[in-house]
DNA sequence: TCAACATATAAGCATTGGCTTATTTGATTC
DNA sequence: GAATCAAATAAGCCAATGCTTATATGTTGA
């Protein structure tokens, strides 16, 4: 079961502000440790924990190691809420407005 | 900031698992504890955190402390995973079918 | 080949967090 | 009004966690 690692690897802030950060795009390790105020070894713990919970993925080139969100790795978290959406019908409204404005 | 808070407080599991017991209904603290194996101490703190994090309510009748989940508290949560909700498009898809099966 | 570089891993430390037992607070009942 | 009960709070314990510095691994280019 993967869904505990989901909430646990998005309950620290500052991976969960390294994963906002890779959902603008992919980036490298270096690059990413530039917009923070931790160490390098913090950033990569934190890349393994996010990629453990499936959240991101690596691509390695060379000696670079290139971080990027994970296609449908929120979608265990997705459905999880969706699953309590019953508790805020006023919202289904609101969402279903915005899905309607992606039709062509 | 509330947003934090959430995903602090879904990310142990037992909380978790409160949360999705008061969602099949109200109850209170020692209905709730008798279906945990933990303390009663354990219970009221969890309560207090889920409370914290605006994701259950407290009504409170003579000696007995009613707990459920606070409409909307989950709000926020789902909000912020909307906005990844581009990563995983296929995903859209199957929420619209959800949604449309939800009108009379 | 060796020096510089990018990243990962190891080890240690301080803090947080979830649990327990003990106690307190407040409401009900005899 | 004393005993009982529901729940909250206090205090302390231990494991987990996020960070650091130091080091290892692997790649590139002079």
């Amino acid at each position: 079961m993967i869904e505990p690692d989901i909430f646990r690897a998005l309950a620290d802030p500052t991976r969960r502000a390294v994963f906002e950060r890779l959902a603008a795009g992919e980036m490298s390790v270096s690059e990413l440790k530039a917009k923070f105020a931790v160490s390098q070894p913090a950033i990569s713990q934190h890349l393994a924990t996010l990629k453990g919970a499936g959240l991101v993925s690596e691509r390695r080139e060379g000696r670079f190691a290139y971080y990027s969100v994970t296609p449908g790795g929120l979608a265990p978290l997705a459905e999880w809420v969706d699953r309590y959406r019953a508790f805020w019908p006023e919202r289904i409204e609101k969402l279903k407005d915005v899905l309607k404005g992606m039709e062509p």
